[in-house]
DNA sequence: AATAATTTTTAGATAACTCTAAAAATTATT
DNA sequence: AATAATTTTTAGAGTTATCTAAAAATTATT
């Protein structure tokens, strides 16, 4: 049985380190979980001695196959409990992280695939990241960053990588959400800033902006 | 802030004694919360110190009007929980209990009064304890022990005194739920026994069934 | 290759909660 | 009222997770 700090350090391993694949800094974890590297040498330790992390000192750590498992569960939990959250609660998508935080480990062999079929099996998350099947599966969905796309190119809001409560505001505050239709007006080069149409206003954003949304081409 | 432990003591101390007003002596804790007196000793000290309890040395322990209201948020959240997974997620009665008890600490000032008015402000949990609202109200039902009905008088099922999965399981067995019409037909002096009359079944039920069914006068 | 800077680990302490065993207080029995 | 039984508290220690400060290892710079 995993405690309640072993799966936040399991899940910060795991989005540290492309989906726990990678090794992962001490340091890196200290700063994710904002806590002591000392702090996090010793729970490395325990995790590695219940054999959910590969460890070797001053090596860094990755995530064992029954890590990785562990991980994507509470992942899938996280993102389910948003999806309630979102759909059932009338929480704002910039709302949800910290109950979700709390909602995703709570233990209950049935509570989570009753949820997943009361939502009907949803495969995103509010903030459009996607949602493992039982199994640990993820729906892929190529997205591309905003930044990316060419001028007078219309594509359609899909996903954010800041999930900050602020950018979230910002975003809700212009009328951008999940399904959004953009068109790329003008890109500038000297901050890289870009004029998009939403909604039928034209909107002048920001590289972190165009940095931190996903769209799909149309 | 109360934490997870704090508030399963503060539970225990409301539950044992008539909602938190009477005093309740160290070694009924102790075996309410499956631990040792010692440990309760130490932990009510605490509880003192933050002001939840009333303590007196050997005198025993009673809640403190914020204790009161601590264990009455707790309890809200622990019937709502149950609601919604009786109600939304196809728990049966006797599975919800667990989970709630783990659900009932989820510190949110949103999710709770936004899962109450999802779930159209319920009254009562799945196994008819009064659901107090947002300001600590309890809506009294009179309900009377099945035992105290007379012979020849139908009632309605309100709720049960025992819900361990055991009893609840049974109720299941014979189609006993939350308003089945009951009528006592004969009563045995001998062992206390009662024949009752549902859904068209003569069922013989013991004096602990008898016991621990809530009824209502129809 | 030696030295400096950085990262990581170890050592030792603290806080929250638990336990066992012994002491103290209360309650019951004679 | 004295003694016995029971309950409650204290004393001391263990566990989990945390921290600071110092030591060790690694990486970067000269
Ligand atoms: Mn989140
Ligand atoms: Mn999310
Ligand atoms: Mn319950
Ligand atoms: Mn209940």
């Amino acid at each position: 049985m995993t405690t309640l700090t072993e799966e936040n350090y399991i899940k910060a391993i795991y989005h540290l380190g492309k989906h726990g694949t990678e090794n992962v800094s001490t340091n890196a974890i200290a700063q994710e979980m904002d806590t002591k590297a000392s702090s996090v040498t010793d729970m490395v330790k325990k995790l590695a001695e219940k054999d959910l992390v590969n460890y070797k000192k001053y090596q860094g750590v990755s995530l064992t196959q029954t890590g990785v498992l562990t991980a994507v569960n509470i992942v899938r939990k996280h993102r389910l409990w948003e999806v309630f959250l979102v759909n059932k609660l009338n929480f704002s998508w910039d709302e949800v992280h910290d109950v979700a935080e709390q909602l995703e480990h709570i233990k209950s062999p049935k509570l989570i695939d009753e949820l997943d079929a009361f939502l009907d099996f949803p495969t995103h998350d509010p903030h459009g990241d996607p949602i493992p099947d039982k199994d640990g599966h993820f729906s892929k969905l190529d997205k591309v960053k905003l930044s990316k796309v060419a001028v007078n190119t219309t594509c359609t809001c899909v996903g954010v990588d800041d999930s900050s409560s602020d950018f979230l505001k910002y975003l809700d505050k212009h009328n951008i959400a999940l399904g959004s239709k953009i068109k790329v007006m003008a890109t500038e080069p000297f901050d890289e800033s870009i004029t998009i149409l939403i909604n039928g206003v034209h909107l002048s954003v920001s590289k972190h902006v165009s940095n931190n949304l996903f769209v799909r081409a149309n």
